[in-house]
DNA sequence: GTGAAAGCGCTAACAG
DNA sequence: CTGTTAGCGCTTTCAC
């Protein structure tokens, strides 16, 4: 419970040396520097952060907002954003809009303009115009993450080219009756990646020449359980089987795998699959899949941040897109 | 970024009578009260959470540190509680431990201690005494989930016990080859809790009059690939197989089910498996298992943390036992 | 290099 | 029921 003026008085200077003493900002004699840290030491001394806020206006917090914690990918995102902003000296509050549409207007109005957070990290989240625009009129940076957001820095993989590079590597094994199990408008998400990876993935056949065959699109809800339900479709007519499946996640891919397994069906031999994520089970079932690195992406959003927060040489770049990688295993193999 | 000064000036009273009228402490007559609440609503007027924390020493803002973020069962506590606080009013500030000791003391100094949070919710952390203290002493209230807490409420299932129930459903299905995957020392977790599903497991067993065959143990690290390891070596003697396996985890045991599967065996004819959670992925493997319920054990948290910042009629009690259930589904059966 | 003093924006007595 | 007035604990000019 010792505040600045016991420091002040134990180390023998003023509280405003302290302060700078233990800020770093403005010039202190070592000597005295010294002194203070050692008092601040005994008394067990830490910052107010309240008062300190109140006084700087900054308030060394960010606020992150999600549509779900319990998934892979955002839990991941948020680990790695969180991770990152402890090293910078940030908290990270969380904001979970699972809710729906009054807890997010409920966020938005109680907390994040309460002059809670210096600045916001919103993921996979569609913020509308007017939310954009009351948060920086508020002076309080936003970084999206998982698709473009006007006139905010953002970061996302290109969910199109995610879809056709996981198309054209069963394209380049020689499969020519390739399914889709992916979003339909039900299970659409913001930003529409389940649509942008069906846009990709038609747009693979076309360049090859294929026409697409509507029977072989499945919608699934991007879980495992859904994705076995879709894949049981897609195999349960042996005149129209397809050869090789596109999966939109790599939990609809697994479960594909898995149907196929209890048809009795062999990965890879009787049908391929690929998926999207490069999720932590993906090794285990041995799954070909466009890598994408949540963590990875955490820790960026984080660093773009710092950069709006405390403006340095870097350029201030609209969209950064993020890295994804084809990770081939044995789910895909050419058709037999 | 009007103020309270703008809102008063607007209402014609002064800054006081707005802060009666809009936090609902003190009275403030309705005709007034109305008045205010129009003036702060057409200012878009936010009280600023630091100058308030700063006035009343709180900071409506509670602390989760945690071990991991990116696992089922600590992703969903933190949901449940998250949501529970929002509901509340209350921000939550997550601090993930995962980094080891250096994270941890340096949350516990520069974090916690800044007077950032009204209280801090433990999940599945054994804090030191010396951490539990230097809380206390600041006033700020623990509440423990996942293990007990010396002199902190405190939020656990039975571990010893689930563990029995797990192994006396097998027992009761008439199994006595019964194999146990979990945890060994270099996996240990707070709270010992793989130890004490070990301890339960072995309790069962000799209550049951059946030897300990310790063959009949596997360690493995509580995820579906050490569980489909650990299976497989528990699998690989035919002579030795046993009929049953409990595995402390859920993913172990869908990581059993799979190993099975590879191995030809059938479950449940050839082998039961029975886990711990009711993990996601549960129901659709038709896992038998002992539910635990994350999401409402964070809500729980809240509630008990509610009452030591609130305290009001209710009894506190320092440890709360938390449910947990015997779900049977079809991965269990009496041996054949 | 260091100190004095004026706030940061709000709340909580204390009067009235 | 409402206004006045001190702070809450720190940072930051502005002098010295």
């Amino acid at each position: 419970m010792a505040g600045i003026n016991e420091v002040a008085e134990l180390a023998g200077v003023s509280t405003a040396t302290v302060s700078r003493a233990l800020s770093g900002k403005g010039h202190v004699s070592e000597a005295t520097r010294d002194r203070v840290r050692a008092a601040a030491l005994e008394l067990e001394y830490v910052v107010s952060s309240n008062a300190s806020s109140l006084a700087t206006g900054r308030t060394k917090n960010v606020g992150v907002v999600i549509p779900f914690l319990n998934r892979w990918f955002f839990s991941s995102v948020v680990e790695g954003a969180e991770k990152a902003l402890l090293s910078h000296g940030y908290d990270l509050t969380l904001y979970n809009l699972s809710g729906g549409g009054g807890e997010r207007r409920s966020v938005f109005e109680h907390f994040l303009l309460r002059k809670r957070v210096d600045a916001v990290i919103a993921i996979s989240l569609e913020l509308t115009a007017d939310e954009v625009g009351r948060l920086l009129d508020l002076n309080k940076p936003i970084v999206g993450v998982g698709g473009p957001l006007a006139g905010v820095p953002t970061l996302s993989i290109d969910e199109v080219e995610v879809a056709r590079l996981a198309t054209e590597h069963l394209l380049a094994l020689g499969h020519r009756r390739i399914a889709h199990i992916g979003g339909s408008a039900p299970t659409e998400m913001d930003f529409h990646v389940p649509t942008n990876r069906r846009v990709g993935y038609v747009a693979a056949l076309e360049a090859a020449g294929i026409p697409v065959d509507p029977t072989l699109f499945q919608p699934a809800d991007f879980t495992l359980q859904g994705g076995y339900r879709a894949a049981n479709r897609l195999f349960g007519n042996p005149r129209n089987r397809p050869t090789a499946v596109f999966a939109a996640s790599d939990e609809m891919a697994i479960g594909t795998i898995l149907a196929a397994r209890d048809l009795g069906l062999h990965v890879p031999d009787d049908v391929s699959v690929i998926g999207v994520d490069d999720h932590d089970l993906s090794e285990f079932f041995g799954l070909s899949t466009i890598a994408q690195y949540p963590a990875e992406q955490g820790r960026r959003a984080v660093e773009i941040l710092m950069d709006e927060l405390h403006p340095g040489t870097r350029e201030r770049t609209l969209h950064t897109p993020l890295e994804f990688h084809l990770i081939v295993r044995s789910s895909t193999a050419p058709p037999r």
